[in-house]
DNA sequence: CGTTTAATTGATCACTATCAACCGTCGTGG
DNA sequence: CCACGACGGTTGATAGTGATCAATTAAACG
């Protein structure tokens, strides 16, 4: 499950094998959702670039021009923004299925920094080819759009999140959004690696390190969570669902029992 | 400018005169960018209906059936989100020219509500026959994908705000970011009608009204904006520019006048 | 190992929310 | 036309949350 492949060694057989959509393990859940056989075969002849990014390295730079969407093939991403003080600040996490680079399309040029958090591999997706097939294929059409507006609705979330919650729910909700995540790509809801550091899930929820820290801590005490360095076991998760819709002022009084 | 028609007559005739995107005056901002007369004309045959919205009225609210886009002809709207606890927020403000709906493609339901600001008019844009269209005429569907990736720009700029800024910058850059789109549709960029309540502009800012208000007062005692009521005037445009890029810590010695 | 980076914990401070009182404006109906 | 009421907005006093500053501790890496 924790198992990266340390090694993905010279790759063109590999390739023909694993690297098309119709075997990928993904397709479930990324571009190829809803397209037949036939279909996944013309999708597979317009993915034909697989990339390898290594953990720390960009995928793609603020400013560069867009050309190509990405698909998380393996691994994870986060992506970045620097505004004009320099200030660098996390936009978002994807994992395997994901796309980057939307929003690029309309300037055709990026407006984020996509950085590996481990050795991933993505898929790469000429943009204009994936637009001339579109208007060919309904369902590739209807399903891109899908996932655009998927995107519009993640941010929405994350707005709400950052205009109305406060610290403790913000964590809690972007753990059971990890956990629900993982959940649909097979793996365990309750136990998994955080593959961001602390710094990085503060910056995304607009939270200081010091105060992902102390929150880390104090769910641990309440039972709700185990953590170990970037090992977490979430282990009440209603607990935590609760938590985010707790309202501000609404007893906190039963129950806060240490520290 | 500030008319609306209040009596928005027997329409056909006017229909027939100004309900076209060729002949709209927002064709320029709107989907039709980038079209010819000819796929102008196709798309005006799949944009038939017309809409109102009386102040108040709902355009349509959250849960409901996903069937149109909206393309908002006259006036102003505002989209909100209610939460499980009852706590409704503001995620946007939209005025002529600008869409609305994108986030309900994924689900075919609609996400938010979206309330007429005042009287206005909308255009009723049927998704599937978008989608079909725009696998004809190559320059809709683009222009489709860039105004869907806009609104995934738009609030990732609303993120990093929420997420880094404090109050006082928030509000420069909200100010800011209406005096572009008024520019945009060749109205003043200094002086416009704000048709949003503080509340409004707080829930969308994440802040109180009082903190809305405060900052107003504070910005028009340092000479940077005038208001009174509903009517703002931009004094100072640059140094509200300034403002949104001023650090935390930065000398707020040198200059901090009245109170 | 030694050095650097990430994380934890504590003490204090600042920003903005909250609570409260009051004012002005608009719309309505007497 | 004026009085009333409701709503939106302003201003002040206080408090709470999370930032900031600072000091350790723990892990990761060469």
């Amino acid at each position: 499950m924790s198992s990266i492949p340390t090694q993905l060694s010279p790759g063109i057989e590999i390739a023909a094998l694993r690297n098309k959509c119709s075997t990928c393990s993904m397709h479930e859940l990324c571009l190829p959702v809803g397209l037949d056989v036939d279909d996944m075969r013309r999708l597979d002849s317009v993915i034909t670039k697989r990339r390898r990014v290594l953990k720390g390295e960009m995928l793609f730079r603020m400013g560069e021009r867009f050309t190509n969407l990405y698909a998380v093939r393996v691994g994870h991403f986060k992506t970045t923004h620097i505004d004009s003080t320099g200030l660098e600040q996390v936009t978002g996490f994807q994992m395997a299925g994901e796309l980057l680079g939307f929003d690029a399309i309309a300037t055709e040029s990026h407006h984020c920094n996509a950085v590996a958090l481990e050795d991933s591999e993505v898929c790469e997706l000429p943009f204009s080819r994936i637009e001339d097939l579109s208007r060919e294929i309904p369902n590739l059409q209807r399903h891109f759009h899908r996932m655009m507006s998927q995107e519009i609705t993640r941010e929405q979330g994350l707005m709400l999140m950052l205009g109305a919650m406060r610290a403790e729910q913000r964590l809690a909700a972007f753990l059971v959004n990890l956990a629900t995540r993982y959940a649909r790509r097979g793996y365990s809801a309750k136990a998994f690696q955080l593959r961001m550091t602390r710094e990085e899930i503060g910056s995304y929820l607009g939270l200081t390190i010091e105060s992902i820290s102390r929150l880390l801590t104090r769910f641990r005490k309440q039972g709700l969570i185990a953590v170990a360095h970037k090992e977490i076991v979430l282990l009440d998760i209603e607990g935590l669902k609760t938590l985010i819709s707790t309202t501000n002022n609404s007893e906190s009084l039963s129950i806060k029992p240490c520290d």
